[in-house]
DNA sequence: ATGAAAGCGCTAACAA
DNA sequence: TTGTTAGCGCTTTCAT
């Protein structure tokens, strides 16, 4: 591998100054043909395979890189098709503007990625247990942050979606079917991402957004619903989880479950049907998302259909225009009730 | 947003010259206590978040980022669990090493990224039907190659895999079982992912390496074998592709499909399923990959099973190597064949 | 239309 | 242990 030719180089070899090459190569500017074909030539001859980013970086101020920050490891991530749908919306949009999407993962310690890799901007998604300490980082770095579904926070330009309002609605759904007596399974709501009931303080220790907004939008319509926490968003966590709220006599367990996304809402359907429960009929579950295709396995889910793809293009184009200096315009997102045939009014006992 | 403070302006409030601020900062050198304390007090007061990476990377000729190009775009390369695998091996051993990945799409006419993105090196994966041009455009760069899966490329360091061994002892496992006529689901074979018959000269065009490889492992073995080709690793694609060879009288169809993945090989059988032919009675079906989880549906598929994350990661320390200067391991997998439930003796006729 | 010069912010020799 | 110096490769004034 020969050290890589430099543009001083060509410009030498095609006897113009630095600057004129620059030009030349960038296209723009006033440089005759013939210069402009001269340069071209020496390029081709030396090898040179245009201008170093490195140094353009340097120079411009600007990497072309955007910061994706996922709090999981990318396996995890990538299982739920929500993610991977946002990421696809920000690719989309990113993409189309010639910036390359950096993935950041928050995993462990490696804080080294988020607080010292090239980028213009930086967009967390799905790392809301623990905002706080990443945007802490990027905002002493002095770069735009964008965040979806995040809390509320100082100089961040928040992506959201109708976490509460949706989730009430899939409960008032439930009500007017004649459910009275609910449970919850709540995607991860802290940090530490154990399996458990829901504990009776679970505003104080919740750090997790979306998992408490998709709460609450319950817990209005139903206070006194119980609820248990799964450790993921996945069919298995679904299932371990409404396991746990199902244990026990038939009397004495709700009769419809609300899970925070879909994964969790088929792996309750696993559930109910081990325990030799029949969805709708002794259980209605409701879930969230919207999700489409295999995983479903054919199953019509009640649930709430979040536009994922084009939450990622809003926080795409946010980053963009936050990276120009412009005001970003803040989104948010709804969501939209899909009644399926998951749901059913209980069964009289 | 104050423009960033600088090193130098650090330096200057903490009264030592811009070296010793930088020693003071990267922890290592030879740096008295009280000068860090004061260079740390100083930066503290500034708001001082570190060498701006930009700089950095022209200085240190590193940028720290390992290029990733997929093919398709980012929802359908992660449609499939091997890329996930694949990805999540790779930033296993990048992620340990400090370096990000930078996602890079091929789509369109989108070469920015490729060609002019701040990278180290780059990791080509699940890019087979275009090599030839983002190779070039990569080595004219300067940069380290690894390629994953690909045509032996000078001066591209390949991870390999035994695909075409691979795929003639899934073919001979049918052929011990009696098989005599049999199908193969190809993955694409060229850039135009058009789903049809195997054409005649599909040695000719044929552009994806993979793809080839096993089919030619097939033929090996069943050189009369009749091939489709997908449009797509998905369930949806095998399910066409195997509709395709089912139709017609059941007695002129193959008793055997060799897919060449797993989603395909789901699809194979789905579509078995509707015209009404039972896996394994009436069709044996053989997949690739070694998927698990969801989408077998708790199908106990016989297959290949690759070491994907294990390959990730060898191209993750590859690229690493390359990096570093050092010369780099090539690595080459082996799969292992599975013997499941789809596959059985022909119904005799 | 072209050239000269001045850095972008940092690090790595080398000197002191 | 600290300071001085010289760039990394490029783009952008400003002058010609």
């Amino acid at each position: 591998m020969r050290p890589r030719p430099t543009l001083a180089a060509v410009a030498r070899l095609a006897g113009v100054s630095v600057s004129t090459a620059s030009l030349a190569f960038s296209g723009a500017g006033p440089v005759s043909d013939a210069t402009k074909a001269r340069v071209a030539a020496a390029a081709d001859e030396l090898g040179y395979a245009g201008p170093d980013p490195r140094a353009q970086s340097l120079r411009r101020g600007r990497s072309g890189i955007i910061g994706v920050v996922i709090e999981e490891r990318l396996s995890d991530a990538f299982r739920d098709p929500m993610n991977i749908a946002l990421l696809d919306g920000i690719a989309d949009v990113t993409g189309a503007a010639g910036s390359g999407l950096l993935l950041l993962t928050e995993t462990g310690d490696d804080r080294a990625g988020i607080s010292s890799a090239p980028m213009d901007a930086i967009i967390l998604i799905g790392c809301s247990t623990s905002l706080e300490e990443a945007v802490a980082i990027v905002r002493q770095r002095g770069l735009p942050i964008v965040a979806v579904e995040a809390r509320e926070l100082e100089g961040v330009l928040p992506i959201g979606l109708d976490n509460r309002a949706a989730s009430a609605t899939g409960a008032r759904h439930l009500r007017s079917l004649g459910h009275s007596d609910i449970g919850v399974v709540t995607l991860p709501l802290e940090r530490s991402h154990v399996p458990r009931p829901l504990p009776a303080d679970w505003e104080r220790v919740a750090t997790a957004h979306t998992s408490a907004e998709r709460l609450r939008g319950v817990l209005d319509v139903y206070p006194e619903a119980r609820g248990f926490a799964a450790s993921a968003s996945t069919i298995e966590a679904g299932r371990e989880a409404g396991l746990a709220l199902l244990a026990g006599d038939r009397a004495t367990v709700p009769t419809a479950i609300v899970a925070q996304s879909d994964l969790l809402a088929i792996g309750v359907i696993r559930a109910a049907d081990e325990v030799g429960m029949i969805v709708p009929g002794d259980l209605s579950v409701v879930g969230f998302d919207g999700i489409r295709g295999e995983v479903l396995g054919g199953i019509d889910l009640t649930t709430l259909v979040q536009p994922a793809v084009e939450k990622g293009r809003a926080a795409g184009r946010a980053a963009l225009q936050l990276l120009d200096g412009g005001p970003a315009e803040p989104a948010d997102f709804t969501s939209v009730f899909h009644p399926g045939g998951t749901t059913a009014p209980p069964r009289t006992r």
